[in-house]
DNA sequence: GAAACAAATGAACATATACTCAGATATTGC
DNA sequence: GCAATATCTGAGTATATGTTCATTTGTTTC
């Protein structure tokens, strides 16, 4: 199938939604979430990275609409929103390790 | 489906393909490339940068193995390698086009 | 070989990005 | 209210990235 080459905007958009994922610990951060949600914390230790680190990805995240966020006492805990999401993900996590 | 995070080799392979994939100049690029080859000249009138920041984005892609090049006299065209990766991206671009 | 065209390359520069650190904000239990 | 814990935020910094410009390389036609 052949399309029109993406306008400018269209074009920007779709780099900023695979730019989400375009970083090791954002990667990471995104694999821990998938079928479960965690707190910052939880993903801090996971990720290897400091409580701080986290939470600016998750910013960056969430203003995506890619996260979620769910206060619960102190926590707050993260999920991912879009099972659309988790697929396209996953789509690429596969590809790599099909070439390994 | 509940899977462990992600090491960071694998971790860092993966946001290294969808980084492929996160400049507008590049998504513009890939777009031209579904389902039509395309050489240096016709993609930069395309995209609208210069042939040079062309060439520099093929460049990057092809050591991704994203696209392959096939000279043809003075003309280098332009192609994607995997079918693969033209679902990941179409999925990318039906995402941002299916929230507008 | 010389001229013309297509593409690739390296250096330079401006901007974007990820991380750390220090401090602020929110919540709980006393 | 106060101390402890969890998270967020802004500033600063070091590095990465995209583009342009000048030059080089490869190819064709004469």
């Amino acid at each position: 199938m052949k399309l029109p080459v993406l306008d400018e905007h269209t074009a920007a958009h779709v780099a900023e939604l695979f730019r989400a994922f375009s970083d090791t610990s954002r990667v990471r951060i995104m694999s821990a979430l998938v079928g479960e949600e965690k707190n910052v914390t939880e993903l801090a230790k996971l990720v290897g990275v400091t409580e701080s680190a986290i939470s600016h990805h998750l910013r960056g995240l969430r203003q995506l609409h890619i996260v979620r966020a769910r206060r619960d006492g102190r926590e707050v805990y993260y999920s991912i929103v879009d099972p659309h999401i988790v697929t396209l993900f996953q789509q690429g996590v596969d590809h790599i390790k099909a070439e390994e």
